[in-house]
DNA sequence: ATATGCACCTGTGTGC
DNA sequence: TGCACACAGGTGCATA
């Protein structure tokens, strides 16, 4: 589900409930296919104080006292959610996290992609290190740059590719390419220095707003408190297939682009 | 090195 | 109403 808007909300929630605090116990539900979390999950994390919850592209990282780490990537349906002392399991729900500040945390994922990991310093450095820059803390110039080479390649493959540039999936992929009036299957090589600078300054700007509205809510996605985000209603090309485009009227088109659903304005986006 | 296609899952909405 | 099928904010791996 989330990208990095959702995923940055979530971040700054969890940072602000749960840093300083320690892991009381961790409950480990029954979790469907694999065992997400590693045998010593339990034993590795279990005492360890949350020193500072971190985001890097989609991936968060509890950062603990010991110098280890735990990463979890939401993927599609992944939740973290803040509950009651009494609360009653419901039927995705994997883990249960409780702090030693009363903080109780439940980890959910219907479709059971996403996962957390317990990683030591040396596992979470190599982990980190493969992302491409992020671009809320990225200058354009360095952002324009990543998006130079393969000539062939695509434009909106480029923005999903996490080692480009860390962050973007499938919904602001297409906002910023409607946003910068560049059609998704355009080739790096036929982009302009300016078409480059202009993406990633939308890209940026893009970005923001989402973070200040809390995230995308299309389909699954809830914030810790179960709260859905508010830049669904912002979105220009997403989700709007067959709408008019909000800048010239013409029919928000749809087509699949690596797999993925892919919205455009025939008419804006050359 | 890059592109493609599929696989991992469950739930929901669509069209027949 | 039922059923089959397409599709969903992501990534990783196997194959060309």
């Amino acid at each position: 589900m989330p990208e990095l808007p959702e995923v940055e909300t979530v971040r700054s929630q969890l940072d602000e409930h749960i840093r300083g605090a320690r892991i009381l116990d961790i409950t480990i539900w029954k979790s469907g296919r694999e065992k997400p979390v590693g045998e010593d999950f339990k034993q590795h994390l279990e005492g360890k104080k949350i020193t500072e919850v971190q985001r890097r592209a989609k991936l968060l990282v509890w950062r603990l006292d010991d110098g280890s780490a735990m990463t979890a990537h939401l993927k599609m349906t992944g939740r973290f959610v803040f509950v009651d002392a009494d609360y009653e399991r419901t039927k995705h729900d994997r883990i249960l996290f409780r702090f030693d500040n009363g903080a109780h945390l439940v980890w959910n994922d219907v479709r059971q992609f996403g996962f957390v990991h317990s990683v030591t310093g040396e596992m979470l450095e190599k982990i980190l290190s493969a992302y491409g820059p992020e671009p809320l803390a990225s200058s354009i110039e360095c952002l324009a740059e990543r998006i130079e080479k393969p000539k062939t390649r695509m434009i909106k493959a480029a923005l999903l590719n996490q080692e480009v540039i860390a962050g973007i999936g499938n919904i602001y992929a297409d906002e910023a390419c409607f946003r910068a009036g560049i059609r998704p299957t355009r080739r790096l090589g036929t982009l302009t220095e300016k078409d480059r600078f202009r993406l990633m300054k939308h890209a940026k700007e893009l970005l923001e707003e989402a973070v200040n509205q809390r995230g995308t809510s299309a389909n699954d996605y809830v914030d810790t408190e179960g709260k859905k985000g508010g830049f669904l209603a912002l979105l220009r090309v997403y989700g709007r297939e067959g709408e008019p485009c909000v800048k010239c009227k013409t029919p928000i088109k749809k087509m699949v682009l690596s797999q993925r659903g892919t919205h455009f304005c025939p008419k804006c986006q050359r």
